[in-house]
DNA sequence: TCGTCTTTCACCTTTGAAGCGG
DNA sequence: ACCGCTTCAAAGGTGAAAGACG
C-alpha cells in the first residue's frame, strides 16, 4: 500500500460558520490509501468493468480504503460517489473499447454514505473502511439509494471525508476528496471483455462455482445440458457452452500471453503482491483510444474546466444546479490513469471540493419522487458533457439503521422543487460557455492522470440558497 | 425487414449471517 | 455464554431471449 498524498488543505482557518469547527484545518493531514491495490491494478490494466443491474449490483473489487490523520475524537462522515471519467459513451468492438458517441445526460448523482457515518476519527482509522455494500444500478427510478450509472460509460469513485457531527451538517463542511486512478471502470450490463470475466471469476468468492476446470466445469456443462434439454429450441446452441468452457482460454489468452500466466495463478492474488508473480498483459483497451484522441472535444471537459476556473459566487436560484467537476481523466481514454501505475499507484488524488448537498428532511421513500419519476428520455436533452449533477445524497435505509444515523434519503431540494430537476440540466445560458481546452491542460491531464487541485472551496449551502466560495 | 448491440431474465453455486438446539 | 449445525437470503456469473436502434 502506497500512502496517498494529501495536500494541506487550508492556508487559513475556515469560516466560523462551518460545523467542522476550528480544528478543521487539521484535516489537511488526512491520508487515504486504497486496499487491494494490486487487485485493482490488475483489473485496471485490462480495463475494469462493473456490472450494473436494475436491483443493484455490488462492485468487485469493492472499494476499501485506509484513512489516517483524522482527529480521533472528532466525528467524520465518509461518502462515495461516482464521477464520469469523460463525456463519452463507449462500445466494445473487437477486443477493445471505442468511443461510441457523446455521453448520455448524467443520471441523478447519488452519494453513498458509509453505514458507520458519522463516527469518530479513531473509529475510521482503526481498520480498513469497506464500501462493500455500495451498489450500482442503471435504474434511474431506483428507490433503494443505489448509485445510478449509465451503461457503457466510464466512471471513477470519489471518496469524501467530511468532519461533521451528523449528516445535516455535511453541507456546511469541507469535503476532502480522494480518488484513485486504479478504480476507474466502465459500467456495463454484461461483461464485454472476457478477460475481465475471468478475473472476476477467479477473484470473486461468489463466482467460485465458475472456477476450476477440473470439477465444476463438468458439472456446469451437465447442468447446462439439462437446462437446454428443457428448452428444445436451444439445443443447437448447446455445444456453445462447452466450447466456451473448453476453448475459451485458448481463444482469449493466446499461448505466451501474460494474461494466460495470470490465469494460472488461479486467482490467488495474495501471492502476487510480492514481486511480479502475476504478469498482467500490458495491453490496455484504452491505449488505442488515447492515441487518436488526445485532443478531446468533450464538452464536459471544457465546461468542467471552465467551472473550475470560474468563481461560483452567485447564489443559486432554484433552478441552478452546479456541476460537479473533477480534474483528471480528461481524455476519453482513461488510460491516462493506467499510466499512473508508475506515477504513484495507490496514491490518491486529492481534491478539496464541495458537492452540492442539500436535504429534504421529510422525504418519504414510499412515495414516488417527482425528480426520479421524470422520464429521462423525455426530459430536455442537454449537452452530454457537463455533469448534470444535482447533488443527490442518498443513504440506504437498511444501511442507515443504526442509531444516530439519519434514516431517510437526502435529496437535492432543487430536484424536489423542480419536476425536471434531475433530467433537465440548466439551459446553456445558465452556464458559462465552453472553455477551450488549452494544450497544456490536456497534456497535463493525460500525462499525469490526475493532478492536485489548488483550489480550496467552502460550501455555504441552504436548500434555497447555495453558493460556492473559492478561497 | 434485417442485423447488430445492449439489456433482461431464469438458472445454478457459493457465501455468510441468522436461528436454533445442545 | 459458547459452539456447531442448518437454513436461507443475497451474492456471483452464465446463456438465451427480448428489446432497442440504425
Amino acid at each position: 500500500i502506497i500512502h496517498s498524498y494529501v495536500k494541506p488543505n487550508f492556508s487559513s482557518p475556515p469560516p466560523s460558520s462551518m460545523a467542522a469547527g476550528p480544528d478543521a484545518y487539521l484535516q489537511g493531514n488526512i491520508r487515504m490509501t486504497l486496499e487491494d491495490l494490486e487487485l485493482w491494478k490488475t483489473f485496471h490494466e485490462i480495463g475494469t468493468e462493473m456490472i450494473i443491474t436494475k436491483p443493484g449490483r455490488r462492485m468487485f473489487p469493492h472499494c476499501k480504503v485506509n484513512i489516517t490523520g483524522l482527529i480521533p475524537c472528532a466525528k467524520y462522515i465518509l461518502l462515495v460517489d461516482m464521477l464520469p471519467e469523460d463525456g463519452f459513451r463507449y462500445k466494445w468492438n473487437k477486443e477493445k473499447w471505442e468511443v461510441a458517441g457523446k455521453a448520455e445526460p448524467q443520471p441523478p448523482c447519488r452519494t453513498y454514505f458509509h453505514p458507520d457515518s458519522p463516527a469518530l476519527g479513531s473509529h475510521w482509522m482503526k481498520q480498513p473502511i469497506s464500501f462493500l455494500k455500495l451498489k450500482l444500478t442503471n435504474n434511474t427510478l431506483d428507490q433503494h439509494g443505489h448509485i445510478i450509472l449509465h451503461s457503457m460509460h466510464r466512471y471513477h469513485p470519489c471518496f469524501h471525508v467530511v468532519q461533521a457531527d451528523d449528516l445535516f451538517s455535511v453541507r456546511w463542511s469541507v469535503f476532502q476528496t480522494f480518488t484513485f486512478p486504479e478504480t476507474s471502470f466502465t459500467a456495463v450490463t454484461a461483461y464485454q471483455n472476457t478477460k475481465i470475466t475471468k478475473l472476476k471469476i477467479n477473484h470473486n468468492p461468489f463466482a467460485k462455482g465458475f472456477r476450476d476446470e477440473g470439477t465444476n466445469k463438468k458439472r456446469w456443462v451437465l447442468q447446462t445440458s439439462e437446462r437446454t434439454n428443457k428448452k428444445p429450441a436451444c439445443l443447437e446452441k448447446q455445444p456453445k457452452m462447452s466450447d466456451i468452457l473448453k476453448g475459451d482460454s485458448e481463444e482469449d489468452t493466446p499461448p505466451g500471453s501474460s494474461f494466460e500466466g495470470y490465469d494460472r495463478e488461479e486467482g490467488d492474488l495474495a501471492k502476487s503482491k510480492e514481486a511480479d508473480a502475476v504478469k498482467v498483459e500490458p495491453y490496455s483497451p484504452w491505449v488505442a483510444e488515447r492515441e487518436h484522441s488526445v485532443r478531446t472535444d468533450s464538452p464536459a471537459e471544457a465546461d468542467t474546466r471552465d467551472m473550475y476556473n470560474t468563481e461560483q459566487l452567485v447564489p443559486a436560484s432554484a433552478s441552478y444546479q452546479p456541476y460537479r467537476f473533477h480534474e483528471y481523466g480528461k481524455s476519453p481514454s482513461p488510460s491516462s490513469s493506467t499510466g499512473s501505475s508508475n506515477s504513484g499507484s495507490g496514491r490518491s488524488n486529492f481534491e478539496s471540493r464541495v458537492p452540492d448537498v442539500a436535504t429534504v428532511p421529510d422525504h418519504d421513500s414510499s412515495k414516488p419522487r417527482t425528480q426520479e419519476l421524470g422520464p429521462a428520455p423525455c426530459g430536455p436533452q442537454h449537452l452530454p458533457g457537463p455533469q448534470d449533477y444535482t447533488g443527490v445524497l442518498n443513504m440506504t435505509m437498511a444501511q442507515a439503521g443504526k442509531p444516530g444515523v439519519i434514516g431517510h434519503h437526502i435529496y437535492s431540494p432543487y430536484s424536489a422543487e423542480q419536476p425536471l430537476g434531475q433530467w433537465s440540466g440548466p439551459g446553456p445560458a445558465q452556464y458559462p460557455p465552453p472553455h477551450h481546452l488549452t494544450p497544456d491542460y490536456t497534456t497535463q491531464a493525460v500525462h499525469h492522470g490526475y493532478k492536485k487541485t489548488a483550489v480550496e472551496m467552502y460550501h455555504y449551502s441552504d436548500p434555497f440558497f447555495s453558493y460556492y466560495c473559492k478561497k
